[in-house]
DNA sequence: TTGATGTGCAACCTCCGAGTTGCGTATTTG
DNA sequence: CAAATACGCAACTCGGAGGTTGCACATCAA
């Protein structure tokens, strides 16, 4: 899935995973709010805000002049299957070597 | 937990979650050999290779003189636990099923 | 010993991303 | 209406990452 790649490159900056813990925190939040809790600009904050949406982990609402953003995990999932599929092609490898090494 | 900045860092290039997959399909594996799999030089697997292993993903081990690397999943839990968190504070449903991953 | 193979280090290039500033526009409020 | 607030778009700087080439060093095989 091409998705992933999104979510992970999302992931990758710890400015960004800020701004999605503090997403998550809230029920709703707009950027100028979260601008001035972070030593950021708040155009900076939207691009942060735009990577996430770009990656399906948070949603735009508009309401009046301000737009509100919500946290949408279901990519998360989608991520950790990936990670869970590496641990378990690991886990079949090792099997194998334990069963070999006690002969 | 610094660790995770490093982790996620290391997934997010599409090009070293392959190399990654790569050394978790295989017990051991050398960057020369991966390098004859990929479209990229020896280097630049070297270089995959150094992240992965400051992230605490992959581990070399000298052998003659050639260089084998095997997959340490370790840390990839770490990053999970990140996730799951985020989404538990959105959403209960995600730290259940992250118990029921985790046995 | 000689040649081939495997690795590591360093310089270099290019491109993308994080962050900034500036400006234009829509919406609320007085 | 005028002022303030919140947003979006565009241009710019700058540092770091992915990738390459080149070279030096170690190790195995003939």
């Amino acid at each position: 899935m091409p998705g992933v790649d999104d979510v992970f490159a999302a992931l990758s900056d710890p400015t960004r995973r800020e701004v999605l813990r503090s997403v998550a925190a809230r029920p709703e939040l707009t950027a100028s709010r979260l601008a001035g809790e972070l030593p950021i600009t708040r155009q900076a904050v939207a691009k942060h805000l735009a990577a996430l949406q770009k990656a399906g982990l948070v949603e735009p609402r508009r309401e009046g002049r301000e737009t509100k953003y919500t946290l949408t995990p279901a990519p998360l999932m989608d991520a950790m299957d990936w990670m869970a599929e590496v641990g378990a092609e690991w886990d079949v490898r090792l099997a194998r070597l334990m069963e070999r090494a006690r002969g």
